[in-house]
DNA sequence: ATGTCTGTTTCCTA
DNA sequence: GTAGGAAACAGACA
């Protein structure tokens, strides 16, 4: 589980920051005895031993999750309910928790270790896009997660539908924007406009109320699968499973998928299903 | 060897 | 308001 020489997994997205969550609860009522900081870089807005300092001795309460954002809430007790400072973790691009056992080899790219007493928390990432921030009040969670719109996974469709036609921009665009829908990245919104038959530049204000409630509809059932599976599965009825094929064609209709760039992202969709 | 590509966030300019 | 680009980062690939 832990010491491997590549990163497993798509990128971090809605589903599978839910997989480091459930992973972090593992170190839930448990004190943290120390932290190893491998890589400063990765802590954002607070220096090594602040970092240290503010968490040793602490117990980690459950993790949640917004959007692609996860917090750990400590407490002074192992039952003490939600407090601060909290750990606000980012993946990224390459980010990962990881639960390992004491005296594993530790990987380059293990940043950051909690240590426990039946365990360590691993925090790994090869690149360093983001990484990990200090709450030290409560008001800093809230202030940290200001910018980001609902969570997708938790969104109703009234909602849904009324803030992404507040804009007016392509919907992948829209969709990805996280502060107007907290969660979806680059895979999940290819898979999502496919699903709904969606053209990804069409713009948001054409899409018709029987779109938005299929989008809606359409995402709830991509997050409840790709939670499932702690990851958004490479599997060939979807399609995301054709992302790194050669000649990639529709899993529904087997036209060619075409490959654009939108917002500067690398974007598969079907020129046959997806209209604009 | 050098350049291109990958996808997230933040910051900048048009 | 919106679009586009760049930087941050490390590695795979041609």
């Amino acid at each position: 589980m832990c010491g491997r020489g590549w990163v497993v997994g798509g990128m971090p997205e809605l589903p599978d920051v839910e997989g480091f969550r459930r992973v972090a609860q593992r170190a839930g009522g448990r004190q943290v005895r120390s932290v190893r900081v491998c890589d400063a870089q990765v802590l954002r807005g607070v220096g090594s031993g602040e970092f240290q300092e503010a968490l040793r001795r602490r117990y980690f309460q459950a993790p949640w999750r917004w959007g692609k954002w996860l917090v750990i809430p400590t407490s002074g007790a192992p039952n003490g309910g939600p407090g601060t400072p909290a750990v606000l973790a980012h993946f990224g691009m390459t980010g990962s928790f990881e639960w390992c056992r004491h005296g594993g080899d530790v990987h380059p790219h293990d940043r950051v270790v909690f240590d426990f007493a039946p365990g360590e928390l691993r925090y790994h990432d090869m690149r360093k896009l983001t990484g990990l921030h200090l709450a030290r009040q409560p008001g800093e969670v809230d202030e940290l997660l200001a910018e980001l719109g609902p969570d997708a996974q938790r969104v109703g469709v009234e909602e849904f539908g009324e803030r992404l036609t507040r804009t007016r921009r392509g919907t992948k665009a829209a969709l990805m924007d996280q502060s107007v829908l907290a969660g979806l990245g680059n895979i999940c919104t290819d898979e999502l406009l496919w699903r709904a038959r969606v053209h990804p530049n069409r713009a948001t204000t054409k899409l018709s109320a029987d779109d938005l409630e299929l989008l809606h509809q359409e995402m709830r059932v991509m997050l409840r699968d790709a939670v499932r599976a702690g990851r958004v599965p490479d599997d060939a009825s979807w399609l995301t499973g054709h992302r790194d094929e050669p000649d990639q064609r529709c899993p529904r209709c087997s036209t060619a998928l075409r490959r654009t760039r939108v917002g500067g992202r690398g974007t598969l969709w079907c020129p046959a299903c997806q209209s604009d």
